[in-house]
DNA sequence: ACGATTATCCATCGGACGTTGGATTAATGG
DNA sequence: CCATTAATCCAACGTCCGATGGATAATCGT
């Protein structure tokens, strides 16, 4: 890296870690932590301990303990938009090949989904343990569930052009497809055996989502 | 009631209310908080608020916290087991009627399931919160869940007697069922608009059912 | 009438919690 | 070399928590 690219260090006390922001280490720490036990079962200090820090510098740079818990929740949940998305533009760019193509970016789409939620529990922990604050569930589907929700109604559209879809409720089957999902994942987490869990997860998962169609893909 | 069926009432100080033990006003009074805010919340002198005792009476009937939250469980879950373990009879006795009758036995089976979570939210919520306790996991799934799922698998395992059936993973997508329902109450809870909400679920739910069998119901 | 029993409450204890003020260290910028 | 800035830690504060010992009241058995 040259200088341009390589902004100066700023003055002040060195970092322990210089490779990685306390903050990020702080933040990892406290996410494990939250997404294990909660809230109010998770004290600063022993956030500190597990980032290697004392309690005043967890405060330094997230604030109160409630911030920290949404900047927590904000990461997690900005990695998932992320693959989300990415998911979602290589889905779009499939509509205009024709429905079949738009139905098979959707099994694409789940299965991405699915594999997010499987290599990174503490997704699905959080957002369970979020969605149980009854104020904040609202504000949750504004923000993540409805623009997914949204895209899979508009791939649907697309997907079916060429007939009626034999599901009239996609909002609600993609939602349970969502918490099945959630409930596949703790299963998992909680000791299921594995590998053959998830082959006939995903086996089931698509088959759901075939049944939006009436009938299996092509 | 006569004197017989009726007992003496035991020495001791009067309770506040003679019409309701205090453990029970007690005890509804915690499950709604703890279903509301979780164990760590809610403290004691908040239950004994709402219940109109002291903290210590609340100790005095229920010990220590942990077994006052096991309690609330144990009570809530009864309740849920007696529901279905009374249609699970009556699903029983339709084995004999032949696989038809069991498979409306099925659906009738998952109209009360749904019908008791949506009648009482807070099962849903104590079930998601012991849920996110992973060491309870497996203690619940082994008390609650799996019976629940062997008494499906034998119900379908009757209902297709006629044929094989088109779903290889029952177990999972009575799971996924389980979740799928869950939300379902959340969302509810949560502030959906109720009536048409709760129809298309039952269509959902209902069809999802007959993915079991591969074909809609006679 | 009286001891035994049960239910209830008051007062308090030790500890853990989130938060904050201020001292310390080490780097930068001039 | 020195003022500035940033990062870190120590110590402490006030508060709330769960738990408990003990006093009091009210009913029963005798």
């Amino acid at each position: 890296m040259t200088a341009m690219t390589m902004p100066r260090r700023r003055p002040g006390r060195p970092r322990r870690d210089e490779t990685r922001p306390t903050r990020e280490v702080v933040l990892t720490a406290a996410t494990a932590l939250f997404a294990e036990r909660g809230f109010d079962a998770v004290g600063l200090r022993e956030v500190a301990a597990a980032a290697g820090v004392d309690v005043a510098t967890v405060a330094h740079h997230t604030g109160t303990k409630a911030a920290l818990y949404d900047a927590c929740f904000a990461r997690v949940f900005a990695a998932e938009r992320e693959v989300l998305t990415a998911a979602a533009e290589q889905a779009r760019t499939a509509l205009d090949a024709g429905p079949d193509a738009a139905r098979r970016a959707l099994h694409e789409l789940v299965d991405v989904f699915v594999d997010f939620l499987e290599d990174r529990p503490e997704t699905t922990t959080l957002w369970l343990r979020r969605w149980l604050e009854p104020q904040r569930h609202a504000e949750l589907d504004q923000r993540y569930a409805d623009p997914l929700y949204r895209l899979v109604a508009e791939l649907l559209a697309a997907a079916s052009a060429t007939g009626a879809l034999a599901e009239p409720t996609p909002h609600i089957t993609v939602r349970s497809l969502v918490w099945a999902t959630h409930g596949h994942v703790v299963a998992l987490a909680a000791g299921a055996p594995g590998a053959r869990e998830r082959r006939e997860f995903r086996a089931f998962v698509h088959r759901l989502l075939d049944g939006l169609y009436g009938s299996p893909a092509p």
